[in-house]
DNA sequence: GGCCGAGTTGATACTAGGTCTCAACTGAGA
DNA sequence: TCTCAGTTGAGACCTAGTATCAACTCGGCC
């Protein structure tokens, strides 16, 4: 099965229906290697208006199928992703973004919230660096 | 010394003038209890344009007087702050903002490193949750 | 004092990244 | 076929800024 007809069934799950329009901006978002962002999709998806990309989008983040990623200058970009709580690792020389299977914060939350009282219920974290493709090309050329 | 006095001379040392629009500025966020928009700072500070005002927070922000904080619905906010690497707790109930002193994943980010090939430059963390006067709260009205 | 030039200002236009509105369309079920 | 909720797209609007540019300010120099 596709990952363009698994999404489909799992809209029709949740209840939502599977139309043209939603199909051409799921399909892409597939389309794409890396992250991309909502206006950029929206100006090259024929098929589907402006509102109905940025709904769609935020229909599937909701649902898991992409995430959203604060790059390094603060510009938000999308990404097909895996659900389920992770972080991300920005290359800032190419833009590549690799998940990160841990959460390397869990650890020090419990004690956060003990000195400070609080009762932890999310965070957000994104780390950048340089890829060892870019830091590997860098070394080649120094 | 007055804060805005000593932010006054912080500016001059960096070689920026200190003019009434930017005393204005800096006296309108120092008034300021809690974290602020940007836009609302502007609405509200007489003697500054706009533009002046956003001018002035980016130089503060610079200056590391004020900080940039992300609300957990994704809205920038301006905080009064210590310079330096820190992040913050920010309660989801009241808005309060606390400084958090030790950076919970400067530990993790070696481990990640080796295990991506990444060389981490920076990360961006913000913590969500309920302050304990909130959850004092809540406890008396249940 | 007058002039110069760099720094600063504020009005305004513009941008990115969205959300809101609303009339029109669609499609499943009665 | 009718109905009605879900969906769409155009376009207005919003927030959070940045860019532009003519006008103003101020310190230093003659």
């Amino acid at each position: 099965m596709s990952d363009l007809e698994q999404i489909s069934l799992e809209l029709e799950a949740r209840g939502y229906r599977v139309t043209p329009s939603r199909r051409a901006v799921i399909a892409a978002i597939l389309a794409r290697k890396n992250h991309f962002a909502a206006d950029e999709l929206a100006k090259h998806c024929r098929g589907a208006g402006r509102a109905t990309v940025f709904r769609t989008i935020r229909l599937l983040n909701d649902l898991g199928v992409v995430c959203r990623v604060l790059m390094d200058d603060g510009s938000p970009r999308y990404l097909v992703s895996r659900s389920g709580h992770h972080h991300h690792l920005v290359c800032t020389e190419c833009g590549t973004v690799q998940d990160l299977d841990q959460c390397a914060v869990s650890g020090a939350l419990r004690e956060i919230a003990d000195a400070s009282g609080y009762e932890i219920e999310g965070h957000w974290l994104e780390l950048y660096g340089r890829c060892a493709a870019c830091r590997a090309k860098a070394a080649v050329s120094a």
